[in-house]
DNA sequence: ACCTGAACACCGTTCAAGT
DNA sequence: ACCTGAACACCGTTCAAGT
């Protein structure tokens, strides 16, 4: 978390209790993760620099490519990252939650919410400063994977028996709209009043989505 | 269009017969913006480099700050003139429109088309490789005025009966929708099958929201 | 008023050389 | 196997100087 420029953090393999300065780090692929994830959340994705992101870690600026092919490696690393702890989140959030119209719109409110926490990360994940993002098929793994719980919850939510079809539109359209509304959110899009009635301006959408879809669930 | 290096366009301003290389260059800035729109769709907006963009317009890399505070300034100005493009397609496809739930479907599909046809635009146009887009007002005004058709064809849609909270919502939600499947689609997050049919699942994901809107707009 | 050439401090990446 | 120092070709931006 912090952006210090002396002394490194070290996160795994304490076994030597804090060495100063490893000639071999130890783990630098790690450090090289956390010190991009630090600066990535506080100057954004299109001013973070490779150089930079090894002098975080107090190495040479040549170290890095031992473990990355290059600076877009090291991000498609961390927007990985992200996307693991965005299905984590979204997971909790469907445990919470309770039942009917109101899972729906906790995960959802949920979903937004992960994107306000971490905004920079949030804008990486969804293509900020990477030109091609299918070059890297484990992000998009976890992409998918990340998405599963507002897919099930919506299933759920729509009862079995609705056709397969409707389900895949009604989570397709789930996901544009929140990924959509967190979007506007982080491009200031939606400021033009006092910012705390964005939330509530997101719920409304989000709450008219999920009344009206399971309006059409028990009619189709 | 051409990204040729050797000799610019000189589009505006032809008065002398194309001159081979004028010493004032006459409108020196909308050519430096028409090179960097051009070269934004061929290399996208993190890709774009100043010094290009004067070389493309065939002057020395100062230049450009005659007419533009920095980079920055010249991608902004790109991105206004984007979102002037979509409100224009947007009330093209308004017009062109029938009535009803079609309607709605109409205007929401065109504006994913707009997107999949300028797809480095698109992008730029909602903050990849731009800090702080708010510093910038004239693209937020553009922006917002972008948005007006589908804000006008909800309301009509959703009829005069309906309360001003659940219009601004349904406007909201409906932005938010075509926005991020927009995005959905420029990530590649939804092509994991054959890439044709991508718009039929965006197309019914629309439909589903404009259908169970309609639905609400009827028994609120 | 507008443009140039040279300069500064950075950047991503490569590569021989070290341990 | 991993890391360093120096190098290359670029970049954004500034500034004195030209016309």
């Amino acid at each position: 978390m912090n952006a210090k420029k002396t002394r490194n953090g070290n996160r795994t393999a304490t076994r030597k209790a804090a060495p100063a300065r490893a000639y071999h780090h130890g783990d630098l692929r790690s450090a090289l993760v956390s010190a991009a994830a630090a600066l990535l959340e506080r100057d954004g994705a299109e001013a973070l620099s490779f150089r930079a992101v090894a002098r975080a870690a107090n190495v040479s600026q040549a170290a890095p490519y031992n473990h990355f092919a290059g600076r877009e490696e090291l991000l498609a690393t961390v927007a990985e990252q992200g996307f693991r702890a965005l299905e984590a989140a979204q997971i909790a959030a469907a445990e919470r939650a309770g039942t009917g119209v109101s899972r729906v719109i906790s995960l959802g409110m949920d979903y937004i919410a992960f994107a306000i926490a971490h905004p920079q990360l949030y804008r990486l994940m969804f293509g900020v400063g990477v030109a091609n993002w299918c070059a890297y098929p484990a992000v998009a793994e976890a992409k998918h994977r990340a998405f599963e719980p507002t897919r099930a919850v919506l299933a759920d939510y729509l009862g079995a028996a609705t056709p397969s079809a409707t389900r895949e539109a009604a989570a397709h359209a789930g996901w544009g709209l929140v990924h959509g509304l967190a979007m506007l959110r982080l491009d200031g899009s939606v400021a033009d009043r006092a910012g705390s009635d964005d939330l509530e301006r997101e719920a409304a959408a989000i709450e008219l989505f999920a009344a009206s879809l399971g309006r059409m669930g028990s009619a189709p």
